[in-house]
DNA sequence: GCCATTCTGTGCGATAGCGCACAGAGCGCA
DNA sequence: TGCGCTCTGTGCGCTATCGCACAGAATGGC
């Protein structure tokens, strides 16, 4: 079996461009290790460059002023972060950082901007990622309204769930709920009666999800939303041959 | 004095546009007049039309399966109804409806997917607009889970009054609740609360602002990294003359 | 001027989630 | 192997908000 080396074309957006428009960027395009926990903007700081993900995840949140925070989208290899680069405000008031260890390729601000100015297809991938992170924010913000805290990390662990290839989790409860902006407790007690039903087994740190269908069951409306809009928006995408 | 007759000019995003691309929309420009209640599309409709109110408001609002809703953003004369148009979409989950009763210019949207594709200033201000857009959603989002009621309506009656010219706002207290996806009981006592302070005062349907000085000292900081992205993200934009 | 309708005020018990405190368990490191 | 740190489990009182019920007030239409 080949252990598949770091390759752009596993971030979808990279994959579904054409031969032309990827060359042009593929010389630039910088492999960067991304460990848990960097910080790869803060609120208000000028972006230099434009994050693939391809093996991490990354997670957009706010972080009020009394320090509480929340997680408003997550991104990983079927997005892009640093969406305020094309969308002309270069900053954003959250902030963006490493949920889930592995890598991502780079990109310098100017030539992603060069690129979409070309009105080809990385601007066409680039608008309908947004309009599906919006579909994402408008989630959360719903989610965090109506739902109780089970059905929320129900939701999140199936989002997080799907950008990644196995189904175990690094992760603690705390970080867990900082993300959802809720007690560590809370989390312990959702998490537990998961656990009871058979759907997830945890220890220290980390988090298997031994059943999706019963987390399926188990959340609310948003997770099917979110995940059907993603489909929808980015579906028509051609994927090159990537021999 | 004069009363001013309804012009596109009232909303900024067309009053921002370059002559050129102006004339070139104008002629196409239909005045609607926009009632209450009116829905302007409901969730995964195909959207034939962009507004661009000028002195309507709309709320941008997700309707559970359950029945319950909440907004997630709203439009006034800042901005354009139906982003979804040109960011590829077309449709989306959410659906919009108008909150306070004006007018507003459609545009037909085959005609504004064609002034979008010439990327001119149209096309910049958009993508400028639809980022403070997303801006209002993520406060949304982290106001759902960390703030009062009380603080909400604080901030919602604020990004309201913003849009109008007046200091009243035609509404119930049931349609407020809506909008931030509260009880109704729970605006009667926050509105209270606020009259009592002397910022407010209301009547069966209508609520004056008195002292915006005293909302903005209760609300939370959400409204304020709202208006500064909007301002930031809009402000360098200049004006024709329209005489 | 009256009536029906709609809106607002209030009270009540129920409950989800919070904040805090502390105990115990697991893991990594020496 | 053992120590210490970090993570998880649990209990308890508190508060904001909910859900429901109903009364009273305002308004618009006739």
């Amino acid at each position: 079996m080949l252990i598949l080396a770091n390759n752009p074309n596993q971030n979808h957006l990279l994959a579904a461009l054409p031969t032309e428009e990827f060359e042009r960027l593929a010389a630039h395009l910088e492999l960067v290790p991304m460990q848990i926990g960097k910080m790869l903007y803060e609120p208000n700081e000028q972006l230099q460059h434009a994050y693939f993900p391809t093996t991490c995840i990354v997670s957009l949140h706010y972080v009020m002023e009394s320090g509480a925070s929340a997680e408003t989208a997550g991104v990983g290899n079927e997005g892009i972060v640093g969406v305020s680069l094309f969308m002309g405000g270069n900053t954003t008031s959250s902030s963006a950082v490493v949920q889930t260890a592995g890598h991502a390729y780079r990109l310098e601000r100017r030539l992603l901007k060069q690129e979409f100015d070309r009105a080809g297809t990385l601007q066409r991938l680039l608008l309908r990622y947004t309009q599906a992170l919006m579909t994402q924010m408008t989630q959360t913000s719903v989610c965090n309204r109506h739902h109780s805290v089970e059905q929320q990390l129900c939701r999140w662990l199936l989002l997080t769930l799907d950008r990644l290839p196995t189904n175990e989790l690094i992760m603690t409860q705390e970080l867990v709920a900082s993300m959802l902006g809720v007690r560590r407790e809370g989390i312990t007690e959702a998490a537990g009666n998961l656990q009871r039903e058979g759907y997830i087994n945890y220890r220290r740190g980390h988090i298997s999800v031994l059943s999706r269908s019963g987390l399926e069951a188990h959340t609310c409306e948003c997770y099917a939303i979110v995940k059907k809009e993603m489909n929808r928006l980015l579906s028509d995408v051609q994927y090159r041959q990537n021999s």
